[in-house]
DNA sequence: CGCGTATTTGAGAATCTAATCACAAACGCG
DNA sequence: CGCGTTTGTGATTAGATTCTCAAATACGCG
């Protein structure tokens, strides 16, 4: 993120919040005004996750100006809004969030996680999307697609993936599995937990695209992403 | 709204914010517990524009109980949270918004009104008109035309066909679309879902328009717009 | 390299779920 | 009350999913 752009005003307090962001792994920027805004380029948006807009000193428009570039570049705002300038919100901005300045660390930073997570969530309310690598689990769905084309998986497939894909990297023993996904113990085939992996394999997987890796005399787990 | 429900308790402070909110001409209920609440009915629900929840004295567990009976009524979630427990709260909650509690009354205000109006988004405005598709539901005359042709719906099959059209792409489980449409749970019959559901099918579909999906194991949803 | 063991694979049987049907009960209404 | 409509339920059928078994293949190791 560059830090020198005319607007981004980084003085005392407010660099301070951007400063506690990025230590909570959070990439911000901090809009003070709406000068230069149209100009920026792309790249400056991508390397910005959440947008914290001060609109202690900013007239309506301006405010207004600020929260619809990062409506356009897809970027979450947070406003941060005086106490006593919090019932002239206008509800018809499309804003994330906002929280009443100055902020509290703790709540600032639940709120920039908040306002990411639910810029990531597509079009759906209340979808929750597993991102692994290629794949898109959408858990409110029940859609698979791996790079855009849609995958159809049976229920105890889908299980199957889902649980391996929120685990990247974590081994799950074939007794491990029988239990979180068939619900208790099998009499007989831990080789019911193969079969469910090979047919598993046999739709996501291709000579090139390998997400479920065997650990010899163990179990299986979703391939980390790179 | 009923206020004699008996977990949503109204003592002291937290009266003070529902009728906080009722000077505002919102609607709005107190959930402190998670009791019972499985077993409101539809038109409970119908009365409260926007929940607050107090997660002061909840666990974990009992928090996302209510939050995602919300979820599932489609009613806007406010938790109220204290300053100390902003950090554990759950992203992947479908929540909403919080707000650190004892909150500022205008602040509360703002965010319920914020929250009343992103539920309100994810369908069409303040129209009363569904589309989905070739598919134009009006709430207001309870009518529904299949490219132009005026299709006869008993009130069941209609009150299924809203639900699942202005939800496209999400699964409802048959307990959810018993619980939603039926008001309580039934004994025995999963089967009334699939017959009504049959039914809906045969009323609006032909060899080539097929709105409702089956996820198998899981329940129905509506076709998502491509 | 060769052996024992673990995994993958294929195909069909067994099981389970959803769709369908037929009928009964409940409801609304003149 | 009698009739037509809507709604609920059990039985049956069709079809998809899941499980099992055995053969083939891959791996680890001496």
């Amino acid at each position: 993120m560059t830090t020198d752009n005319p607007f981004v005003r980084r003085t005392g307090e407010e660099h301070e919040l951007v400063a506690l962001l990025r230590r909570q792994g959070i990439s911000s920027a901090l809009l003070t005004s709406d000068e230069g805004l149209a100009d920026l380029p792309p790249e400056w948006w991508n390397g910005c996750a959440v947008a914290l807009i001060d609109t202690g000193y900013m007239t309506a428009a301006e405010i207004e100006r600020c929260v619809q570039a990062c409506a356009d570049t897809r970027t979450p705002s947070v406003a941060l809004t005086p106490r006593n300038r919090v019932p002239n919100l206008d509800t018809a901005l499309p804003l994330t969030d906002f929280i009443v300045s100055p902020p509290d660390p703790d709540e600032l930073v639940a709120r920039a996680r908040r306002a990411i997570e639910s810029g990531a969530q597509s079009n759906d309310g209340d979808s929750s999307v597993i991102w692994a690598g290629d794949l898109q689990i959408d858990t409110s769905s029940y859609e698979v697609t791996i790079r855009g084309d849609r995958v159809s998986l049976t229920f105890k497939e889908y299980e199957l993936l889902k649980l391996l894909a929120e685990n990247p990297g974590r081994v799950f023993s074939r007794y491990a599995l029988l239990n979180q996904i068939w619900g208790y113990e099998y009499f007989g085939g831990t080789r019911t937990v193969d079969v469910h992996i090979r047919r598993l394999r046999s739709k996501i997987e291709d000579a090139e695209h390998n997400f479920i890796e065997t650990i010899w005399n163990v179990g299986y787990r979703f391939r980390e992403a790179r």
